[in-house]
DNA sequence: GAAACAATGTCGCTTAGTGACATCGTTGGG
DNA sequence: CCCAACGATGTCACTAAGCGACATTGTTTC
C-alpha cells in the first residue's frame, strides 16, 4: 500500500486534455456550421465517434465544449508571458516569440486558431457561447495574475496585483476580440511588430506602467 | 393601420423589469439556501407564485435568474458614474453619492444588496452562477465604455476607449468581489472615504490616468 | 492469463426549456 | 354595458440536456 503503485491513476492529464480538445474541435465546427441551437449533444458525439454519455463525462454542458479550443488559442500567449525574461520589454519579447511561433506553427495549429476566432465571433450573437468565452477569459485572468505576481516578486493575493491582473487580462481580451474580428473579415490585423506594440502598450497602460518594461535585476548578490 | 393605436404594446418595460427582479429575488434566495443544483425551475416558480412556463418566458435558463439581482447591485454604481459631473474627481463624487445613497436606501434595498453579495460569493464555487456574474460584468463593461467615451468626448468604438472601458470595469469587478467577500464574512469593508478612494485609484490606474480626475471645461465659448 | 482498474457504452431517468393552444383580465369602442 | 382585441399566464405534450447505475472492453501488473 505504502508503495505508490498507482503512479498516475487514470487517464494522464495530457491525454484527457487531448481528448477534450478533439471533442472541442468537432463541436466548434458544428456550432459554426449549424449554430449552437442546431447541434445536439448526440451530433457532437457522432462527429467525434464517442457515445453521448462520454461527452457529458468530459463536459458539463454542450456550450462548454467550445472552451478548450478557445482556451488553447490564448494558452500560447500565456505561455509566452510565462517565460518572459525580466530583462526584456513586453514588445521585444512578444515580437520575437510571435515570429518564432508563427514559423513553427503547423497547419493543424492554424486550423485551431481559425476555429477559435470563429467561436469568439460567434460569442457576439450567441449568449451561450459568450459564457464559454468569458469563462476562458476568467482562467486567463487567474494565470495572468500569477504571472504578474511573479514578475513583481509579490504574492498573488495582494490587492493591487489582482487589480493589475484583471486590468491586464481585460486589455488582452479586447485586443484578442479585435484581432480575431479583423482576421475573420479579411482585414489585415497588422504586422507582428504592430500587434506586439499594441499589446504591450495596452498592458502597460492597464497596469499603470507596472508591467511591460524590463525589470531591473535585484541589487543584492550582484 | 397607419394610426398608432398600439400606444405601449405589451407589458411596460418597467413592469417587466420589476417582475424579473421579483423572480430573481426568490431564485437567489433558493440558490443560496439549497444550492443551484438543488433548486429546480418548478421550485422557483412555486416560490414566486407563477407557473414554470412563465419563468422560462422571462429567463432563458435557471442560472440566469440570478442576473437581475446582481445587475441591480452594480446598476446604482453605474448610475452614479453616469451623472458624474466633469468638474469633480471620482473620489469626491463617489464619496458624496455613496453617503447619499446609504442614507436613502430602504430595508428592501439592503436585502437586495445582501442577496447580490451572496450570489457573487456563490459564483466562486458554482460555475453556472459564475457565468451569470460574468455576463452581468459584461454588461457593466459596455455601459462603462459608453460613460468613458462621453467623459472623454470621443466615440465609444475607438480602440483606446474600449480598452479603458474593459480595464476600468475589470478593476471595478475585483473591488466589488472584494468588498462583497469582506462584508459577507463580517469584516468591515472600510469607510466610505476609503472605499471611494480605492475605487477611484483603481480606475485611475487601469485607465492610465485618463479617467478619475476632473475634466477641464472646453476652452471655446467661455 | 487473471485480478484490478480505468474508460467507455447502454439504458433509463429527471429536469431544463419550447411550441401550441386554452384561459383570464384588461382595455377601448360602439 | 357589453363585446372585440390583445397581451399575459396557465396547461399539456414534447425535445433534449445531463446524470446514476451497471455492463463491457481494454490495458496494466504480477
Amino acid at each position: 500500500m505504502a508503495e505508490g503503485t498507482h503512479r498516475a491513476r487514470g487517464m494522464s492529464e495530457q491525454r484527457r486534455r487531448r481528448l477534450r480538445l478533439e471533442i472541442s474541435r468537432e463541436a466548434s465546427r458544428l456550432f459554426w456550421e449549424r449554430g449552437v441551437a442546431g447541434t445536439s449533444g448526440d451530433r457532437i458525439a457522432e462527429a467525434v465517434g464517442l457515445s453521448t454519455r462520454t461527452i457529458w463525462r468530459h463536459f458539463r454542458s454542450k456550450e462548454s465544449c467550445a472552451e478548450p479550443i478557445v482556451a488553447q488559442s490564448v494558452a500560447w500567449e500565456l505561455a509566452v508571458l510565462r517565460n518572459w525574461p525580466p530583462h526584456l520589454s513586453l514588445e521585444e519579447h512578444f515580437a520575437t516569440e510571435i515570429n518564432e511561433s508563427a514559423r513553427r506553427a503547423s497547419t493543424a495549429d492554424r486550423l485551431d486558431t481559425l476555429l477559435a476566432m470563429r467561436m469568439i465571433r460567434l460569442a457576439d450573437d450567441e449568449p451561450s457561447i459568450r459564457t464559454a468565452w468569458l469563462m476562458a477569459c476568467d482562467q486567463v485572468e487567474r494565470e495572468m495574475t500569477a504571472i504578474i505576481a511573479r514578475r513583481l516578486g509579490r504574492p498573488a493575493a495582494t490587492h493591487d496585483v489582482r487589480l493589475a491582473g484583471a486590468a491586464a487580462s481585460a486589455a488582452f481580451r479586447v485586443i484578442n476580440e479585435d484581432i480575431g474580428a479583423a482576421a475573420l473579415s479579411g482585414v489585415n490585423p497588422g504586422g507582428l511588430t504592430e500587434v506586439s506594440a499594441r499589446i504591450a502598450q495596452a498592458v502597460r497602460t492597464a497596469t499603470g506602467g507596472h508591467i511591460g518594461d524590463p525589470v531591473p535585476p535585484p541589487l543584492v548578490n550582484r
